[in-house]
RNA sequence: GGGGCCGUAGCUCAGUCGGAAGAGCGCUACACUCGCACUGUAGAGGUCGUCGGUUCGAUCCCGAUCGGCUCCA
């Protein structure tokens, strides 16, 4: 079986076993401490925790993955062996309190024996039985379920059953929260198949785990007891890569002379032949014994793994928007392309030659992955632009190493090597190239070290986070309903209240039924008023929790003396009306967005406030001036045709291939669109206008970068739109009566005043150059002459430091031998300039000195070089008399 | 989440006692040339990312902030 007969077949089964067959969450998790979705659970974790009530009791699906950065880093690994990788896919089977042990057990064997015969006496299945001090008990269920299994197919339980400790066979998520034992399905690769389970669990390639079944059945506390779940789920995962490859390697099982890969499956081989039509080169699947003593061959071998890997990697993570960029994430999938660079430099794959992988991959898994068809553009775009800007980087370090040993270093120090990759981001293993070719020995254990004094302090600073499953008070409580969308119902619309939760000085209703619109896809929730017993209640904010409910924030303290009564509910639609302006308003721009810039175009963020709007959006470069007006205008144009904008609920299953949804965004089963005269289609469960007439006024007002690849439009409507082109008018119109013209010639005007005032200042420059030059002549011809040296001391005022400086040079020019001591109020402050010539610095004189000595004086302070100085103090009055004071040395 | 580095002319970058903002390329004009390239001469072009602090005085030191690069988790 080739991978996809493989992914069909197992999906295929677990459909006929009542399971839902949903598709692969984002690769950007919900949980805000992982980097990717990196194992087939996460995307039920809420389940586990009782957070969320799972739409369907048993699903089964393929999970995309990522383990690279974070807890399970195998980036470094990938490419030295047949099964490390940085994406791969997981196949699982789930259930949500419905089935457990029995049922998982005997499908797992079902499917791997019956449906794709696999050879039985080659399979072992290990059991949870704790060692000391490992919590629960030895898992009899799983044991008596193999053991009816292996007997009635004739097999030794005793041998084909192994034990496992709670390392091996007991999972836990964290240090707390939903845990159980598992059961593993291995396989014996071996030439004879006939080990006798001797290799399981003892990190043998020859024999491998095929299938993880976990058993989800306590929770881990923090006093760490382990208390049974009222229900218990079962999650199961299966590396999909793996039992490919597995099929690959033993010709579906008839053959067991070669060593198992994952790379021997079509999911990696047809990479491989491209990249022989690009080098020339062939794979010989050899893997390396000594990482340091590689031959060529394997050399290249590695280089085919580690780049077919990480193509792979790319173009799923840039599909659900992880695009390569300088942190966390975008950081991680940025390290592994510039990885797949290098190791494309090792076989000579030319500059840009990556991006050709792109095309027939997406061919192959669009079926099961559309996002990489939808995303293709995108993903093209980035993978060229990336490879130019690591370019960019070798050369800037290059620049640095040369700089490094240009004065004839014979060796570069850890730290040196350690600084090169840290800031300059130049690889280890170029930095060793270049130095062999030139004889520069490198300490590798003094970077090393450095290496893990910067892992232990990230590691250090890392945050733990608490899993628990959640009490929810709230479980006997329906959803909010919502009915906000009638404008009927958004005044004194009657309600139930509910329960009122306290937040610090804010207190939170719940009511059964709200016309308030609760905070989210970027809508602000709305605000107005409640009449509870004739009292006013403000309603200032709403907001909606994980669970569903609408939390009417106020500030009026006691309500909860209010639960169980009605209220009647308010909107302020003023404020309403505003806000679904500027929504449906987005909705325009993010499609004129598409039109003009290009289809890649996606949101990636926004905010729909009643005064403005602000939207996300990833694109490559700055959105031009003329692009920008092309969009505003076509919003106008829209808005102008006042079409209607409609919206209507439906399945998630069943909506129009032309509606926009976002990969990485989780919908539920029921959707809503709304449609804006049938050309926007969007996914959005936001309030909108009923005409796009009612947004009366597009206008752009600003267009900035705020990460790389994305840029944001902030924009604003109806009459705050107006007001400020109101206001601009008017400012303009204010200039053209000061400037005397008409509003077409007002930028000519300012560039003749611009002109004029440009020729002003030459000529009061040359002015003051002229005055000063007069002035520097008076001085020196009063100059004081004492003992070979001739001093002038003067108070000047004038406008800054640089004309002091100016004066003293232009009297130092007419008297050889001299020290010129000026005194001058600037900027309300008393300033002392000194210069001493050459031969007064021979004398013995110094400049600074001087400057300290009466600055002092000055109640302030100054300094300088022999021959220069400067200083000054805030006492102005005294300036004079200090000067006058001062007494000219004697030698 | 934790570090390191960089923001100076249109571009690439110098600028270490804190005391007049520079180079190369590019641009403009003139000269040379039949013309271009070359060459020579002259010139334009700077809130030294932004804000605050220290100081008599900050491109330089300190803090914050924005942007870019980079390493670790």
């Amino acid at each position: 079986m080739k991978s996809g007969d493989i992914r069909r077949s197992f999906l295929d089964f677990f459909k006929r076993k009542d399971h839902a067959i949903v598709p692969s969450v984002s690769l950007i998790p919900s949980a805000p401490n992982l980097l990717f979705t990196n194992a087939g659970m996460n995307a039920f974790v809420p389940y586990f925790l009782g957070e969320q009530k799972s739409p369907h009791k048993r699903i089964a699906n393929t999970q995309k993955c990522i383990r690279a950065g974070g807890k399970h880093n195998d980036l470094e690994e990938v490419g030295f062996d047949t099964y490390h990788h940085t994406f791969f896919e997981m196949l699982g089977n789930w259930s949500f309190g419905n089935y457990f042990k029995k049922e998982a057990i005997n499908w797992a064997w079902e499917l791997l024996t019956k449906e794709w015969k696999l050879p039985k006496d080659r399979l072992y299945a290990t059991v949870y039985k704790p060692s000391e001090n490992d919590p629960a008990e030895f898992d009899q269920d799983a044991y008596d379920c193999w053991k009816e299994i292996f007997s009635s197919e004739g097999m030794d339980p005793s041998i084909h059953i192994c034990p496992g400790n709670k390392e091996e066979n007991f999972w836990m998520m964290g240090n707390t929260g939903p845990c159980g034992p598992s059961s593993e399905i291995h396989i014996d690769l071996t030439i004879k198949g006939d080990t006798q389970g001797k290799l399981v669990n003892k990190n043998n390639p020859n024999c491998i785990e095929l299938w993880n079944l976990v058993f989800i059945q306590f929770n881990a506390e923090t006093n760490g007891k382990y208390t049974p779940l009222l229900s218990r789920h079962i999650d199961t995962g299966m590396g999909f890569e793996r039992i490919a490859g597995i099929f690959a390697s033993t010709k579906n099982f008839q053959d067991f002379s070669q060593s198992a890969s994952n790379y021997d499956s079509d999911l990696f081989t047809d990479i491989f032949t491209l990249l022989t039509k690009l080098t020339g080169y062939e794979y010989h699947a050899t893997i390396p014994k000594d990482r340091n003593k590689m031959s060529d061959t394997e050399k290249r071998d590695c280089a085919f793994r580690v780049i077919s890997d990480h193509i792979r990697t790319l173009i799923f993570s840039i599909a659900d928007g992880i695009v390569p960029g300088n942190e966390g994430r975008n950081y991680v999938v940025r390290r592994i392309f510039r990885r797949a660079v290098l190791f494309a430099k090792r076989i000579q794959l030319p500059h840009g030659s990556l991006v050709k992988l792109t095309d027939p991959l997406i061919d192959k898994l669009k079926d099961v992955f559309p996002e990489l068809l939808a995303q293709r553009d995108l993903i093209i775009k980035y993978i060229r632009t990336e490879e130019d800007i690591f370019e960019r980087t070798l050369d800037r370090g290059l620049q640095h190493f040369e700089k490094l040993t240009s004065n004839r270093k014979k060796s570069i120090t850890g730290k040196e090597a350690f600084k090169l990759f840290d800031t300059y981001g130049f690889p280890i293993d170029l930095t060793q190239i270049i130095a062999n070719e030139r004889s520069i020995g490198i300490d590798l254990s003094g970077f090393k070290k450095e290496m893990n004094k910067q892992r232990e302090q990230a590691r250090a600073a890392q945050k733990k986070t608490l899993i628990s499953i959640k009490e929810n008070p709230y479980s006997q409580v329906e959803k909010t309903v919502f009915v906000g969308y009638e404008t009927g119902h958004l005044s004194a619309y009657s309600a139930k209240i509910k329960d009122v939760i306290q937040k610090g000085n804010d207190n939170f209703v719940i009511f059964d039924k709200t016309p308030f619109y609760a905070e989210m896809g970027g809508q602000l929730g709305d605000s107005g008023f409640a009449l509870i017993d004739d009292v006013h209640v403000p309603i200032l904010d709403t907001v909606k929790n994980e669970s569903g409910y609408y939390l009417h924030k106020t500030n009026l303290q006691g309500i909860d003396t209010f639960i169980g009564k009605s209220a009647l509910l308010s909107v302020d639609t003023v404020r309403r009306n505003s806000i679904q302006r500027n929504h449906t308003a987005t909705h325009l721009l993010h499609w004129a967005l598409r039109d003009i810039l290009g289809q890649h175009v996606h949101q990636s963020g926004s905010l729909v406030a009643h005064d403005y709007l602000r939207f996300d959006f990833n694109h490559i470069e700055q959105t031009n001036k003329n692009e920008l007006q092309a969009i505003e205008s076509c919003i106008n144009e829209r808005i102008l045709e006042n079409d209607d904008v409609s919206s209507y609920e439906i399945p998630y299953s069943k909506k129009p291939t032309d509606v926009l949804a976002f990969f990485g965004d989780k919908y539920g089963p029921i959707v809503r669109i709304v449609d804006i005269g049938g050309y926007s289609k969007e996914l959005c469960a936001g309030t909108h206008v009923k005409q796009t007439g009612q947004i009366g006024l597009f206008k752009i007002i600003s267009e900035s970068a705020i990460a790389s690849g994305t840029r944001r439009i902030e924009a604003i409507v109806g009459m705050t739109a107006y007001d400020l082109m109101a206001q601009n008018h008017n400012l303009l119109h204010n200039l053209t009566q000061k400037l005397s013209c008409k509003f077409g010639q007002l930028n000519q005007r300012f560039e003749s005043l611009i002109e004029h005032r440009n020729n002003l200042e030459k000529q009061i420059n040359s002015y003051k150059q002229r005055n000063i030059v007069d002035l520097a002549y008076n001085l020196a011809k009063k100059a004081n002459k004492i003992s070979h040296l001739n001093w002038v001391i003067a108070k000047i005022d004038l406008n800054n430091t640089e004309e002091m400086r100016s004066l003293a040079v232009g009297v130092s020019e007419h008297i050889d031998a001299s020290v010129v001591i000026l005194g001058s109020i600037i900027k309300k402050k008393a300033t002392i300039l000194v210069l001493c010539s050459k031969k007064a610095v021979e004398l013995g004189h110094n400049a600074g000195t001087i400057v300290s000595s009466l600055s002092k004086k000055l109640d302030g302070k100054g300094g300088g070089k022999p021959d220069f100085a400067m200083g000054g103090g805030n006492n102005i009055k005294e300036l004079e008399a200090v000067l006058n004071e001062f007494q000219i040395p004697k030698d």
